[in-house]
DNA sequence: ATGCGAGTACTGTACCGTCCAGTTCCAAAG
DNA sequence: CTTTGGAACTGGACGGTACAGTACTCGCAT
């Protein structure tokens, strides 16, 4: 089923993808997504219906792209020797994952429309953010039962753990827009978050 | 000097911050301003040469009002029996400040519009959250010089211990809009933060 | 040939920033 | 206390621009 009809459809998507995340909602106008999608404005109105619901479909659609990044909170070798090795890899990834420009510039264009699409920054959250913390905390729980960390709310201990490490760096990337950190400073970071993670953990 | 000029210009600030955070920069008219501060848009443009002008300035004017959050900061009490309670006292109060609907208000406005205004955003990290880690990672290091914590990094404490406490709260206030929490939620937060903490730093 | 899409013109609306004619405030001088 | 002059303010109109969404014609692909 790859009909023009189709095709015209995906092109649409990732051409609204790319503009909305590079000049926000108000700053992008449907003559900016047609003429990069090089499709005319009528054919996008054929696809969706109105500029809001695009805007919808695209946001909606990056939350189908995570299950790597989430995949990785699930995967945490669980021998003991190794544990703050293995912790501070997984930290590591998850660093670079979430300081990612495209992730960063996403949580910007949610969180700059939130007031105006209240349910799609909720929806988000739910789908994206909170999905990331259960499936962490789900791992936290594991290598409680086995003996390897002392765990009473493992939800709770997934927020700091995220919070340690991310905190800080994307709130700056947030504020100041894009921001490169060099690769040392992020193995810093990790290293740091997951020692004092199990210092209070272990 | 109350004159008539600096009263409007007074409640032109006023309005226009109002509105701001309300309605963002984009979906804010100059004429809803002049109308909530009872002027007429001539006189918005005597006092501010243009929409930009104006929204830089009552952006920067809030970072003035965060003293009393910063002193927060500075004053930790250092006797060594309460010192969880005292982190946990701090904590809480840190807490209340940052969650703060319009501290949160003020944030996504900010961060909405870092690109349009990138300097701005940078101007504000600086003098708004990056002020508050440089004052808390005083604290640390004197509570470090009595011997009561053990710190190598202050300002990595720092942004440790804010992350521990603001990652989770703050990101669902961005993302979806305004959220209450409940006294007990914000004491549990507190107190579990500054339990991490403490058995990483001490 | 027929139906989908390109290209483009068009409508309606919102809003920034300016302009102007008349009014109000305020202070200094009579 | 009254007068007077100038600065600041009001209210509304207006030009210019940008953009969402529609309409319509022509050409190309299946």
């Amino acid at each position: 089923m790859d009909s023009r009809s189709a095709r015209k459809h995906e092109a649409i998507l990732e051409a609204a993808t790319n503009v909305f995340l590079d000049k926000g909602y108000a700053g992008t106008s449907m003559d900016d997504i047609a003429k990069l999608a090089a499709v005319s404005k009528q054919t996008v109105y054929k696809h969706f219906s109105d500029k809001e619901k695009l805007f919808a479909d695209i946001v909606l659609a990056t939350t189908d792209r995570l299950d790597t990044t989430i995949d990785l909170l699930a995967e945490l070798p669980t021998d003991d020797a190794n544990l703050e090795e293995n912790l501070t890899r997984l930290a590591r990834q998850f660093l670079t994952a979430l300081t990612d420009p495209r992730v960063i510039q996403l949580r910007r264009l949610i969180i700059a429309n939130a007031d105006f699409f209240p349910d799609l920054g909720t929806e988000w959250y739910e789908r994206g953010f909170q999905r990331g913390l259960t499936t962490l905390a789900a791992t936290f729980q594991r290598l409680a039962d086995q003996g390897l960390l002392r765990v009473d709310d493992p939800l709770l201990a997934a927020n700091h753990f995220s919070g340690l490490l991310l905190w800080i760096p994307v709130n700056k990337a947030m504020f100041t827009g894009r921001v490169q950190y060099t690769e040392a400073d992020l193995d810093r970071y990790a290293a740091a978050g997951a020692r004092v993670f199990l210092a209070a953990y272990r």
